[in-house]
DNA sequence: CACCATCGCCTTTTT
DNA sequence: GGCGATGGTG
């Protein structure tokens, strides 16, 4: 067999890693360093050196994206269709074991995925029903305890309260929401995980059996592996004890790669520990270190270097190239949001007239919301653009009413779905006749639909109400016999135009209305392209799940040439010769609510590290002096990142005034203020409030107005013509 | 019961 | 700026 277009392409490095010797690996690998690279090239590998048949490998990757581009590559390197491989995200992966083996995992067959904010309603329906006020009781936090919880492994009775009165509310609390997702037939992201984990520890045959069956485990991202995956794979692939070498024919054999400089989701869960863990749990293990990087020139390298030494917790290691110098780093001070995004326009325009392609642009920010201002310059200077993230199709308001018809028809029991069209379009079941039903369900421990049926015949609401109630029912089961024969695209479009929900929205007010139909018609040509995978679910419960687990990329119009915008997170392991790193503000990145906790901040900056490693030839780095967010202006300084970055690598760029030495911190603009003293950070007197400090300013002229925190009556809002501030 | 206006709240990143 | 809760009106 010829090897050679598989070890041919690697360095010695890659190459000792791809060809090691079954047994457990670990590769730590630096951005850029060919990681991916050496996944796909030690699977052909496996496959073509060692004679390992496909089905006996497992990879694991952490996004869809990944999974994709990873199967994509190994055809290519094979040449053979790569479909009996397994590939794909934990989750994912999760979700197959668990349709195949939902007996044994004690689910529902036909069982749902709750996306977060299906979740999140849920959660509020059991806070509701535990008669527990939402403001002392977050919705937010108590889904954040549950999922924390289970991604740690832990269920409601291995939680002791530790005679914390508002901690055992929350177990209780987490308690009565898994009876619910079990009376609903419904899973979450972090509940398919701890089943799947649950359903082989539980069942030492399975368990075997998957042993057996998948001796090469392959994980991607190891860093960001939470606790219950890493356990899940220690399931799968065990240490062989030492001593025990007779048995090592019959062992697993994990490879995983990783960078703890890229470990970006701590905030899921994530431990970068488990680097470490991997190495006390497989002490026999290979290390392989992949230094070189491939990607960026060295000037690049040498920034992103610098940023990141600035980070205590590190294994540590030394990205190096042999690559060009390259240009300096550009940073640019913009005066605000929209001078920020213009810069970039210019930019991009340039890259365009010298030949260059959009869519080796990209534009990086820290959220999602950032992207509005971009999306607006670019279209009124007609750059065509592509929005990774965000609202995506699948978390549309109207597509989700669509997706609860569907789900609804498929599982009666599905309470969240129930509620979201039982009154849509509107039908005359009111918050009334909801609360009997709620009442009527929650004392039988039924679902809504069971509540529903009792409730009419047992008369128990009005008679409007219970005719409109029977009406809605028959509607569901009339759709669910008529659409049985369907294809699944006609199945969708017959839902859609009897349910009444097209003509809904075809009537709401103008273009909104119309986006939303115009999504509404794009799910059907959606489940007109949609291939069900796997023989255990109907081609409409395998659509749903698809939905829920892959919430769709927005707009594609991938042949289109674009300019790719997306947040941080999103563009951990893709390269674009020309990037732009936005918005290298304090309190915007790092994020506000990081500054505070050190471990927040390191992550912060390998957030950083992770953008500017994305960079192949040039990078641009940008904040903007005065930002409006959420409706209010407020004055920012540069990232401390910036600052953090070695001198010498970064040219500013300063269309109005030449400054050489970058980044001065709390400076502002003479001309800015037009009132005297109206600076951020300026002490003031106050007639009546006394002396303060200036937080905020907004808005500019008559109408400016300051936020001032005074030393003894806190912050307030205050008009500057009439407050008449003393500077002092 | 439906519809509309208003107010007050929050606001990171993803499967 | 966007959402849900709330309250008033038809």
């Amino acid at each position: 067999m010829d090897l050679s277009p598989i070890l041919n392409p690697l360095n010695e490095a890659q190459r000792a890693a791809v060809t090691a010797p079954l047994g457990p690996v670990l590769v730590l690998a630096g951005a850029g360093s060919g990681k991916t690279r050496v996944l796909t090239h030690r699977i052909a590998w496996l496959i073509q050196a060692e004679g390992i048949s496909p089905q006996g490998i497992l990879a694991v990757t952490f996004t869809n994206k990944a999974a994709g581009e990873m199967r994509g590559r190994i055809e290519r390197l094979l040449g053979v269709p790569g479909g009996a491989l397994w590939i794909g995200t934990f989750h994912g992966i999760a979700h197959r074991l668990l349709r195949i083996h939902w007996r044994e995992a004690r689910l529902a067959q036909g069982f749902q995925i709750l996306d977060s904010e299906d979740q999140q309603r849920l959660i509020k329906k059991v806070l509701k029903a535990a008669e527990l006020d939402e403001s002392r009781w977050v919705p937010r936090e108590v889904q954040w305890f549950i999922n924390n919880n289970k991604d740690e492994g832990r269920r409601p009775e291995h939680l002791k309260d530790g005679s914390d009165p508002s901690r055992a509310q929350l177990i209780k609390l987490y308690a009565a929401y898994e009876q619910a997702c079990a009376r609903n037939g419904v899973v979450d992201f972090a509940e398919l995980l701890l089943r799947a984990f649950e359903l082989w520890r539980e069942n030492a045959q399975l368990l075997e059996h998957y042993r057996r069956r998948f001796r090469h485990v392959l994980v991607d991202e190891f860093q960001d592996t939470n606790s219950i995956q890493y356990a899940w794979m220690r399931l799968l692939a065990p240490p062989v004890p030492p001593g025990s070498e007779a048995d090592a024919a019959a062992a697993s054999h994990p490879f995983v790669v990783g960078d703890d400089d890229q470990a970006i989701y701590r905030f899921r869960g994530a431990r970068a520990e488990n680097l470490q863990q991997f190495r006390r749990d497989y002490p026999q293990a290979r290390l392989f270190r992949l230094e070189q990087n491939y990607r960026s020139t060295s000037n690049i390298l040498e920034a992103a270097n610098g940023l990141i030494a600035h980070n205590a917790s590190r294994l540590g290691k030394n990205l190096w190239t042999s690559g060009a110098r390259g240009e300096p780093i550009r940073l640019y001070t913009a005066f605000n949001e929209r001078d920020e995004a213009e810069f970039v326009t210019h930019r991009i325009r340039e890259h365009a007239a010298q030949g260059g392609l959009r869519r080796e642009i990209a534009v990086l920010y820290r959220s999602n919301a950032q992207s509005r201002v971009f999306e607006e310059a670019f279209l009124s200077a007609r750059v065509p653009y592509r929005v990774y993230g965000g609202l995506r199709f699948f978390e549309r308001a109207e597509i989700k009413d669509a997706l609860a018809y569907l789900r609804l028809i498929s599982n009666r029991r599905d309470d969240a779905s129930f509620e979201r069209v039982v009154n849509l379009p509107t039908r005359g079941i009111g918050a009334k006749s909801l609360d009997a039903l709620r009442a009527a369900a929650r004392g039988a421990g039924s679902s809504l639909w069971e509540a529903a049926g009792a409730c009419i015949a047992s008369g128990a609401l009005g008679s409007k109400a219970a005719g409109s109630l029977h009406a809605f029912m028959a509607l569901i089961e009339r759709l669910a016999a008529s659409t049985a024969t369907l294809v699944l695209h006609e199945q969708v479009d017959q839902v859609l135009k009897v349910s009444g929900l097209l003509e809904h929205y075809r009537r709401e007010k103008a273009d909104r209305g119309e986006v939303r139909v115009e999504n509404l018609e794009e799910l059907v040509s959606a489940a007109r392209g949609f291939t069900p995978e796997g023989s255990e679910l109907s081609p409409l419960e395998s659509f749903l799940a698809h939905a829920a687990l892959e919430a769709g990329e927005g707009q594609a119009e991938q042949w289109e040439d674009c300019v790719q915008m997306m947040t941080l997170h999103s563009a951990k392991g893709l390269e674009f010769p020309l990037v732009f790193l936005a918005g290298l503000e304090e309190g915007l990145f790092p994020h506000q609510r990081s500054l505070g906790d050190l471990d927040g901040l390191e992550e912060e900056r390998r957030l950083c590290y992770v953008g500017m490693t994305r960079a192949m030839r040039q990078l641009y780095l940008s904040y903007a002096e005065q930002r409006r967010l959420h409706g209010i202006d407020s004055y920012g300084q540069a990232s401390r990142f910036v600052r953090e970055i070695p001198e010498g690598l970064i040219e500013e760029v300063r269309p109005r005034v030449q400054v050489s030495r970058p980044v001065a911190v709390g400076r502002f603009r003479a001309e800015e203020p037009e009132v005297a003293g109206v600076r951020l950070g300026a002490r003031v007197r106050h007639g009546k409030f006394g002396d303060g400090v200036i937080l905020n300013v907004e808005g500019s002229g008559a109408h400016a107005r300051v936020q001032v925190n005074f030393e003894r009556q806190g912050t307030k809002w205050l008009m500057v013509q009439y407050a008449n501030l003393q500077p002092l």
